[in-house]
DNA sequence: AATAAAAACCGTGTAAACACCCCGCAGAAA
DNA sequence: TTTCTGCGGGGTGTTTACACGGTTTTTATT
């Protein structure tokens, strides 16, 4: 009554965190027609560890990760192989993370405090139909779709800061005032105020601390 | 060969994030001689699941909780049934955790990136030595004492905060001015600028955005 | 109950930092 | 060409940070 092992699910898990990998690791072996081909410490060693003759049909991708983050690995993923599902796993539940895996291309989204069948059946699901969605996602986008500020609206874009944008968020998160972040960055102090007006703009907050919470929920700085 | 049971370390997990907690469990139940009493979502199902009868040797305990926190759930136990072992389970490295936990009766403090190795070294150690201290907080701890402040030193009492003084961070980590929220709490924008320096001097930071950054790396606002 | 000490509360003032408006220029992309 | 992006600048009002001071209320002790 063997079955062959060829028909099974081919399991990758990305996420820094060891005892909650090793952890799904062993749930997800313990499902019938699953196996994990192996498991990465983030990003970068992910697709180190990738080997083109034996690509997993879904990826456990974490979104916080040191080296190379969820964003950036499941881009990387849609971009050289498009078929390799990946299942976002997530603490958080804000909608800008979760329109922004999705728009990468995850095909589903899940948080840590899931119920084990309901991780299953997320696994399932991807397999099988192609995505995942939970109530919380699909009530989130709608919450989102319906809090879209005029600006999203007509430039339907997501939210995306270059590197030069990013490293002023960072500082931002300082106890740096902006004359002194001005010169790390070896730039005028204007040249910053303009960096944090159109953040502001862009994150549709109004002040520094604003600026800073927007940060830390969106993975930009790491706490 | 079979052994006998009595002998087996009884374990209770608590832990929000039940992927990880479930994951941890299959942990535990795999070493020799430990065995898993039940699993709880926070401090409140803890406390309420537990049973004088069958009391557990350890409680692996995470911090971050909703209802109930690791910090409150340790020190009832250490007041309530000072013999149950508390093995921290946190997923920051903060000194300000590290040292309040211990201080609320935590006999070991590990990180979620830690290896199962030494997690089940972690476990052996407080059972059978009674405390575990990696070398991370180690030297946590030495680099905190050797950077209190003179305040601190005199009165080595740990940082805490009042209600008062809770609610104020909690909005000083919004996009209130301190006008707004003097106007929100009742009060004079005089006195919130005395929370304000207070605060300033106890978590030794010099700006808003250091209150910020403190307030959500020590878990007193939530992200 | 009296009194001292400790908090919590509030007022005025000032310099620095922040937020926000205006503007131009160069180079790449459309 | 136009448009967008990164870059740099001036000016101005508001907010913040940090002084000095004060009163009232709470808490502890004699």
């Amino acid at each position: 009554m063997e079955m062959l092992k060829t028909n099974e699910r081919k399991v990758v898990l990305v996420d820094d965190h060891i005892l909650l990998r090793n952890g799904l690791a062993n749930l997800v072996k313990s499902f019938d027609n699953y196996t994990v081909l192996f498991e990465a410490n983030n990003g970068k060693h992910f697709i180190e560890q990738l080997n083109t003759d034996q690509l997993p049909e879904i990826v456990l991708m974490d979104i916080n990760m040191p080296e190379k983050d969820g964003f950036e690995t499941t881009l990387w993923l849609k971009q050289n192989y498009p078929y390799v599902k990946v299942l976002a796993l997530s603490m958080y539940d804000n909608e800008q993370s979760i329109i922004r895996m999705l728009k990468n291309g995850a095909k589903g989204y899940i948080l840590k405090d899931t119920e084990p069948k309901e991780f299953k059946a997320a696994l399932d699901s991807v397999c099988t139909k192609g995505f995942y969605y939970s109530e919380m996602v699909a009530g989130k986008l709608i919450y989102a779709v319906n809090n879209l500020s005029d600006s999203e609206k007509t430039v339907p874009s997501l939210i995306t800061l270059n590197d030069r944008e990013t490293e002023f968020v960072k500082l931002a998160c300082t106890e740096m005032t902006y004359k002194e972040i001005a010169d790390k960055m070896f730039l005028s102090p204007r040249t910053i105020d303009g960096y944090r007006d159109t953040l502001f703009e862009k994150l549709n907050v109004k002040t520094r601390v604003g600026l800073v919470m927007y940060a830390i929920k969106n993975g930009i700085v790491n706490v």
